[in-house]
DNA sequence: CAGTTATTCAATTATTCACTTGAATGATGA
DNA sequence: TCATCATTCAAGTGAATAATTGAATAACTG
């Protein structure tokens, strides 16, 4: 049944690849290890699954060629095997988006309330930064921040948000990043400090779109290794 | 357990477009679509599959958002529903033929053996129309040829190639394309002419690729309506 | 070397998916 | 209106997949 040509043969092959992003829980973890590469048992605990399922399913991605692995002592790191893949996510959500009234639904519903202005382009903040009129906020947890994290960034957690607002100027422009277009951490952030009377917007997108678009990143912080 | 926040339902409807893609033969609809819409019928006969079969997966395929429909009469034409499906296949292509060993392997051992020349670029390609110093040959099925091909491209299906070697100048250099960089037509193609003494090459990927790169596509042909 | 820890494997069960068959729509044309 | 044709629906069967559990590797530590 998997032989009548080498193009059915192919096809067969690109149908593992797209079969194996068609889980939920697959492409969550790839966006965890599109922030960094992480070990089997933080992918897990990021996800919500037992350790034993999520290293199913990464092996699963790895048979895919969708993730590589890099053992480090005990540790296995896992992280996307390749640029295109990130070009492969962003073409599954723009079809969903475009195509797909229940995922209109929510993008309008819950993400558009909670913040109706245009976010910040990439462009737009490197142009802002080089004039350092605008504060960069990443509100990821400390370890995201620590495997990269925009230049120049401060990192305020959004858990920790509301508690350390006295490290923010209200005299600067903030502009908030997290994982990625659909992240809430940002809007949620976003909407905490309007509340609070600071101004701030948005970046488009997240890190990992912020990487791919070849722009710097900075590894390491506070408390990372 | 599909609602705990918009970021899982948002996932949960990625993957189901992934899903989607994970099938041979729903690729393989694809590709015919790529060429130009087409009906149940006919799709069902290029793919091989019983009508009901195809009914079905293209219309898992319309549920995905990956393609739309237009009725005529008593025919519906199924097409792709959206540019970027192109740029999915594309990115699902590229994962595969550099991450997995088994598509390198067909790769390596179908297509590269049977033409060990570079294919000719579509901006080289466009160059040497314009100078006339090329004939461009088109090896899909006259019915595929007729719902677009390229400006100034002749077409003899590969079937019919042998018979109609007359029809061909010896002097100009013959460049030959069909579906997409695994369409085995031009591979075909340029053998059976060199064999024969022409000169010739494949131009990279097919109509698809073009036509997605912004070029010109006529429409219309010899049997065409 | 034995113990510890991170990860993977193997076996199980519940669920989902693919394909076939035969009947049902929905538009056309006599 | 009735017959026809393209397409879709519904039901059933066999195969593939997902998640769980407990055992098995493989590398470090004392």
């Amino acid at each position: 049944m998997s032989s009548q040509g080498p193009k059915q043969a192919l096809f067969a092959q690109f149908a593992v690849v797209a079969k194996t992003l068609g889980h939920a829980h697959r492409l969550e973890l790839l966006e965890q290890m599109a922030q960094g590469e992480r070990t089997v048992e933080v992918l897990a605990q990021k996800t919500g699954l037992s350790i034993a399922n999520a290293s199913q399913h990464l092996q699963q991605l790895r048979r895919a060629g969708l993730v590589t692995t890099r053992r480090e002592g005990k540790f296995i790191f896992y992280r996307p095997a390749d640029e295109a893949v990130f070009d492969l996510l962003a073409a599954l959500r723009g079809i969903a988006e475009r195509n797909l009234a229940e995922v209109a639904n929510v993008v309008r519903g819950y993400f558009q309330s909670r913040d109706d202005l245009e976010p910040v382009s990439r462009k737009e903040l490197l142009r802002r930064l080089r004039r350092k009129s605008v504060a960069v906020l990443d509100v990821r947890p400390e370890d995201e921040f620590a495997l990269g994290h925009l230049p120049g960034a401060m990192n305020i957690p959004l858990r920790a948000l509301k508690a350390r607002l006295s490290e923010l100027d209200p005299s600067l422009e903030i502009v908030a990043y997290c994982r990625g277009p659909y992240c809430v951490l940002s809007y949620e952030a976003v909407a905490t400090l309007r509340a609070r009377g600071f101004k701030a917007r948005r970046l488009e997108d997240g890190l990992p779109e912020w990487r791919a678009a070849g722009l710097p990143v900075v590894v390491g912080g506070p408390k990372g290794s």
